[in-house]
DNA sequence: ATGACTGGTTGGACCAGA
């Protein structure tokens, strides 16, 4: 089974690359992240054609998270993270697809810092990481896919030096990654590149993609009644240099049959 | 080295992204 994760940077906008991605990678489970629509513009129609069940949580403007299934319909067990009543943003939706809770992320970015988006961050990872703690518990198999903008080392990042001060490079920012693997998360492209950079992620200023100044922000965190099924993990970098593209590449992994 | 890119909202410049 391959489950994908994509930050498509407007569902609508790049909607003709959306559809090309999915039909040449062909993922059983596609995440994806920064809809950009209110719930009532997601393209439903069109990704059903495509061959897939969706659900989705929306937002106008910003934001938005959806779960995509080839060929069936994914079984949402939950929309949003507990622990704060005043968060009314899009990003979290999880679901049972094939056997494997999966869920769809989008942390906060969280500049500038310091400042209130930076404390909304922090608060939101914590609350992520609770969360994470009760899938954890159940020994279910589990993967938290989507975009954390967390860098989680110097290896992850083509200059780490100009992003010392940056909220998704932050000590603090670091810690929150680095503890919920400390819970027993599995970083499945990590595991799969022990040493190599591989970036996930490359702005549009200054032709970055082609000089590969790119970070490693979208993540593919494995419980570990999950990981030993791990095959193989990568990400679509060629679509990231099409005309139209998301500033994100999406990253995938390979999972064996439970 | 804080870049001049991008979508969305809206019918202009902004906001937010990372």
């Amino acid at each position: 089974m391959r489950i994908a994760t994509y930050n498509v940077n407007g569902v609508n906008g790049r909607l003709a690359n959306l559809l090309e991605w999915l039909g040449d990678t062909r993922p059983d489970v596609a995440c994806l992240q920064e809809l950009k629509a209110p719930a009532e513009r997601f393209p439903e129609g069109p990704i059903r054609e495509a061959g897939y069940g969706a659900i989705w949580h929306g937002q106008k403007s910003w934001n938005g998270v959806a779960i995509l299934a080839r060929g069936c319909e994914p079984i949402e067990t939950r929309r949003g993270l507990a622990g704060d009543p005043q968060d009314v943003q899009s990003r979290y939706i999880e679901a049972a697809v094939g056997g494997v809770i999966v869920a769809s992320l989008y942390a906060p970015n969280g500049n500038p810092q310091p400042g209130p988006k930076f404390g909304f961050k922090l608060n939101w990872l914590e609350r992520l990481r609770r969360h994470g703690q009760a899938l954890l518990a159940t020994g279910q198999p589990v993967v938290l896919a989507g975009d954390f903008n967390i860098i989680p080392t110097d290896l992850d990042v083509y200059v780490p030096e100009r992003w010392r001060d940056d909220a998704l490079f932050h000590p603090r920012v670091r810690e929150a990654y680095a503890q919920m693997l400390d819970d027993g998360w599995v970083d499945a492209l990590r595991t799969r590149y022990p040493d190599q950079r591989v970036y996930t992620f490359w702005k549009y200023l200054r032709n970055a993609y082609q000089r590969d100044a790119g970070l490693r922000i979208d993540h593919l965190l494995l419980s570990p009644s999950l990981a030993p099924r791990l095959r193989d993990a990568g990400v679509d970098r060629e679509h990231r240099g099409r005309p139209h593209a998301s500033d994100h590449g999406a990253v995938w992994i390979e999972i064996a049959d439970g």
